[in-house]
RNA sequence: GGCCCCAUGGUCUAGUGGUCUAGGACGCCAGGUUUUCAUCCUGGAGGACGGGGGUUCGAAUCCCCCUGGGGUCACCA
C-alpha cells in the first residue's frame, strides 16, 4: 500500500511549490489507489503565524486534493500535529540518548555561533558545531544537568563512512558523513528539528514514499543516518526538480505572484492550476500538456518527473488558465464572475432578477478575451456604469469623418423605431444605414462602438447593442453627437 | 569555499546509440478567417543539443574533465 505525506508548516502563507509538492504527492497515491496524509509540521514556536494552516488546507480545498488522514479527519495515527506528538519525539531522542547514539549538548546558541563566527574567519570551508559535548563524561552531563543548563539532543554523526540511497528521480547519491555535523534532534524548548520529528512520523506513520522538494537531499544524511540509528527501513525517496524564477534563483515572493493564496483571488481556475502544476517537472511522455485530472492520475509515474529545475513563467499559466476559461460552461463562468463584479462595484452584493439577467447576457461576451476571472470588470464595466474612460485618440481618428453627423442621425433615428430591438434586427438595420451612407461596415461599425463603449475595442457590436438595450444606447450615440469636429 | 544536484531554441519539455538535417507547447513575428479585439487556422524566425576529450561503424543519447547554473551548509522547515 503506497503512503504518502504531505507535511506543510504553519510559517506563513502557502507557497506555489509547495502545492506544487501537496499535488504530486496526492496524485502519486490515487495513481496507486493508496493514501494521502496531510501532517502538521508545527514545531517552530517562533514563525507560527496565525492563519497560515487554514490557508494550506484551503488551498488543497480549493485544488480538490483531498486527504485521507490529518488534520478534521482524523486517522489511525492521529494526532497529525507534532506539537501534539512531542512526547514521542521525546521518547525518542532519550532513548537514543541511552543507547550512546546521540548526547545532551549544553551549548549556548550564543556559544555555537561564536564557535561558526571563529571557523569563519579562519577561513574555514564548511562551518560545524565542534562536538565539544559528545566528549563530556557522565559526571560532566550530571553535573550541569543537576546546575539545571538548558540543553538539545544532538545526534552522534558516525565520523567515517558513507551512507547512500536511490532517489527516485536521481538515481544512486552517496555522502561521506564526516562532512555532516551533529544535529540538533531536539531543541531546548522542548520541540524537535524537523529531522527528528520528519523520520520519527514517516516510520511511525507507515509513509512509504516521500516526495519532497530537491532542497531536501543536502539532509538526506541526516536522515538515513537517523534511520539507521533507530533501526528502520527508510521510506523511498523522490527529489522534485526546484521551482525557480525567469532569474533561475529559487522561485519567491520578488518573482511576482508565489502565494498560492494569491493565484487563487486573482481569478486562476481550479483546473488550470491543478494543470499547469502537474506539468511543472512532469510529462506524461507525448505531447499533451492540456490534462484533466483524471488523464494526470492514470498517467502519472515518478519516472516522468524531469531532474533538471522547472523555471516558472506566469505567462504559461496564463495562457492555460485562458484555455480553461473558453472551455467553461456559460453558467459556471458566470458564477465564478460573479464576486469579481461586485468587488470591482459594478453590481450589488445582492442581485435582483433583471440585474442577474443582465449580467448573464453580457458576462459571455468577453468569455474569450479573459485570461484571469479578474479580467472581467476591466473588459465589462461600460455595460454597468456610465463613466466609462473614454479612448481619446479612437475618438479623434473618426469623429472627423464627414459620415459621422449623418450616420449618428440616422442610427439614432432608425433604433429609436426598431422593434424588436434584437441582434439580426440591429444588424440589418445597420447595414441599411452602412448602405444608405455609401460607406465601408468598418467605417459605421468602429465609431459605433467608440460611442457605445468608449473603446476601438470590444464584443461583437450587435450583439453588444442588443445587451445594452434600446435605452442606454440611445443616450450615448447622443452623447457621442457631441463628439463631432470638422477635420 | 565544502558537499550535493542539474545542463536540448527566451522558457517548459520529447528524445534513453542509427527512424533527429532534433518533435511539441508557451512566448515572438507574418498571413488568413472575423465588424474591432480576442479566439481559431496556416506559416515563420530562433537550438546543430554548454565546451573539450574519449568509447563506438555511428552519440543529443554512454564515460571523463572543464565551464556554467542551482540547492544546502541554523536550537527554520
Amino acid at each position: 500500500m503506497v503512503r504518502v505525506r504531505y507535511a506543510p508548516s504553519p510559517t506563513g502563507m502557502p507557497h506555489v511549490g509547495n502545492i506544487r509538492t501537496a499535488l504530486f504527492n496526492w496524485v502519486f497515491a490515487r495513481h496507486h489507489g493508496g493514501q494521502f496524509i496531510v501532517r502538521i509540521e508545527d514545531t517552530d514556536r517562533n514563525r507560527y503565524v496565525e492563519g497560515s494552516e487554514q490557508a494550506i488546507l484551503n488551498s488543497l480545498r480549493w485544488l480538490r486534493l483531498d486527504w485521507d488522514e490529518g488534520p478534521e479527519v482524523g486517522g489511525p495515527h492521529a494526532p497529525y500535529y507534532q506539537s501534539q506528538r512531542l512526547e514521542i519525539y521525546h521518547r525518542i531522542a532519550h532513548q537514543l540518548v541511552d543507547d550512546g547514539k546521540a548526547y545532551k549538548c549544553f551549548c549556548s546558541a550564543e556559544e555555537v555561533e561564536q564557535m561558526r563566527a571563529q571557523q569563519r574567519a579562519q577561513g574555514a570551508a564548511q562551518t560545524m558545531y565542534d562536538r565539544r559535548c559528545r566528549k563530556l563524561t557522565p559526571a560532566e552531563v550530571k553535573a550541569r544537568e543537576n546546575d539545571g543548563l538548558p540543553y538539545v539532543i544532538r545526534f552522534k554523526m558516525p565520523l567515517e563512512g558513507t551512507v547512500a540511497y536511490d532517489d527516485l528521480i536521481h538515481g544512486r547519491t552517496e555522502f561521506q558523513n564526516k562532512l555532516t555535523d551533529d544535529f540538533v534532534m531536539l531543541k531546548s524548548d522542548g520541540f524537535p528539528t524537523y529531522h527528528l520529528a520528519n523520520v520519527v512520523d514517516d516510520h511511525l506513520m507507515a509513509v512509504t514514499h516521500v516526495l519532497r522538494g530537491d532542497e531536501w537531499v543536502s539532509s538526506m544524511p541526516r536522515h538515513l543516518n537517523l534511520y539507521r540509528a533507530l533501526g528502520w527501513e527508510p521510506p523511498q525517496f523522490a527529489h522534485l526538480p526546484l521551482l525557480l524564477g525567469p532569474d533561475k534563483q529559487k522561485l519567491s515572493k520578488r518573482h511576482g505572484t508565489t502565494e498560492f493564496t494569491e493565484f487563487i483571488r486573482q481569478g486562476y481556475l481550479s483546473e488550470a492550476m491543478f494543470n499547469f502544476l502537474a506539468i511543472c517537472g512532469w510529462n506524461p511522455g507525448d505531447d499533451r500538456e492540456i490534462l484533466s485530472r483524471e488523464e494526470i492520475i492514470a498517467l502519472f509515474s515518478i519516472e516522468r518527473i524531469s531532474d533538471n529545475p522547472f523555471v516558472f513563467h506566469h505567462d504559461k499559466l496564463l495562457w492555460m488558465n485562458g484555455h480553461y476559461i473558453r472551455e467553461l460552461p456559460k453558467e459556471r463562468l458566470i458564477e465564478l464572475c460573479l464576486p469579481y463584479l461586485q468587488e470591482a462595484g459594478l453590481i450589488p452584493p445582492t442581485l435582483n432578477a433583471d440585474t442577474r439577467a443582465y449580467v448573464e447576457r453580457v458576462v459571455p461576451l468577453e468569455q474569450e478575451k479573459m485570461k484571469l476571472l479578474s479580467d472581467a470588470p476591466r473588459l465589462l464595466d461600460f455595460f454597468f456604469r456610465d463613466d466609462y474612460p473614454i479612448d481619446e485618440a479612437a475618438v479623434r481618428k473618426w469623429y472627423g469623418e464627414p459620415h459621422i453627423p449623418q450616420m449618428l442621425e440616422e442610427l439614432i433615428r432608425r433604433y429609436e423605431a426598431l422593434e424588436p430591438f434584437t441582434t439580426p434586427e440591429i444588424e440589418r438595420v445597420t447595414r441599411e444605414v452602412i448602405a444608405w451612407l455609401g460607406v465601408k461596415g468598418g467605417e459605421v461599425i468602429h465609431p459605433t462602438r467608440i460611442a457605445l463603449s468608449g473603446r476601438a475595442t470590444g464584443p461583437s457590436l450587435f450583439e453588444m447593442i442588443e445587451a445594452l438595450g434600446k435605452p442606454r444606447v440611445l443616450q450615448r450615440l447622443r452623447q457621442a453627437q457631441r463628439w463631432v469636429f470638422r477635420k
